[in-house]
DNA sequence: ACTGGATCCTGCCTGC
DNA sequence: TGCAGGCAGGATCCAG
């Protein structure tokens, strides 16, 4: 579910609530999510102080005062909520909290209750399908833990560019769209901005990765360009606060709104958004998932 | 070495 | 109205 703009949108909501804060209580309602929780996991979580809270790919990590850092994944329906005690200054937290309070039940998982800048508060996880997991790691090599350690780049920043996408390209089989989702070679990208990436770019989903490259190994023309689509698209989905789809919200409570501007995800039978273009968005599945796309101007 | 498929799980939507 | 089947933002494991 999640991809990198709606991990980062949650981090960004948590993270007042959660940097500085003490977890007084980690509350588990059931053994599991996809894993089993880590050993003693509460007994190593109660007490410490979050000292920061960050993202990478798609995983949330919070670091904890104890070295060990608590590490996150939303998997397909994840996601997070926070609940504040009513003794809570209401006016001051106006702005970031607005939605019901303590409503939803069904497939609250792990509630952290916290003490912080905020007084009490609590921050849920929920998750109906539970593909999300958690596990405690030593902070200081958590790189080289097995889900990071052969994890590529981030498809933020300038770190990714055509040169980079030409290295990392050269000489695959795969179609455009499996490589693009391939977490070993860039880190975040989901099926819905792969997607939107791919029609930005004017390029099939089904064409070869390799293809893109020059013989030599130096970007081709399309190089470039895909990276640059890449960037943006997941540049203004962070600014919309990421996509709500079904009932993903930011942990404020609040929508993103990015899903508005979906230019192919779901929108099969569509007319082409391109001026010149008077194709169709098609679905077609690759892999076993949804690939939409004009066939008309992805080339 | 790569690639596609199956798999984990619940909920929702469509069509019969 | 009910129910079966398909589909969903992910990632890993396994067979070919």
């Amino acid at each position: 579910m999640p991809e990198l703009p709606e991990v980062e949108t949650v981090k960004r909501g948590l993270q007042p609530f959660m940097e500085g804060a003490i977890v007084t209580k980690l509350e588990l309602r059931r053994p599991n999510l996809r894993f089993p929780f880590p050993d003693k996991f509460a007994e190593r979580v109660n007490g410490e102080t979050v000292t920061a809270l960050s993202r990478r790919a798609k995983y949330l990590v919070a670091d904890l005062s104890s070295g060990e850092a608590l590490i996150m994944h939303l998997g397909m329906s994840g996601s997070f909520r926070i609940e504040l005690d009513e003794a809570n200054d209401a006016q001051s937290l106006h702005n970031v909290f607005h939605h019901d309070k303590s409503k939803a039940v069904k497939h609250d998982h792990v509630v952290f209750h916290l003490e912080g800048e905020y007084g009490k508060a609590r921050i849920i996880y929920n998750d109906p399908r539970r593909f999300g997991y958690m596990e405690l790691i030593e902070r200081h090599n958590f790189e080289e833990h097995p889900y990071f350690a052969k994890m590529g780049i981030e498809p933020i920043g300038n770190a990714l560019n055509g040169d980079v996408i030409a290295g990392l390209f050269k000489d695959k089989k795969a179609p455009l769209k499996s490589a693009l989702l391939d977490q070993r070679l860039i880190a975040g990208l989901g099926n819905i901005y792969v997607c939107e990436a791919l029609y930005s770019a004017g390029l099939s989903p089904a064409r070869q990765a390799g293809s893109i490259v020059k013989k030599n190994g130096k970007a081709g023309r399309h190089c470039e360009p895909l990276a640059q689509e890449i960037r943006n698209v997941i540049q203004r989905a962070i600014k919309a606060g990421g996509s709500s789809l079904k009932d993903h919200r930011q942990a404020d409570g609040s929508l993103g709104y990015f899903q508005h501007s979906f230019k192919v995800y779901d929108q099969e039978g569509k007319p082409c958004a391109k001026t010149n273009c008077n194709g169709v968005i098609e679905r077609m599945v690759q892999s076993g998932r949804s690939t939409f796309y004009c066939p008309k101007c992805q080339k």
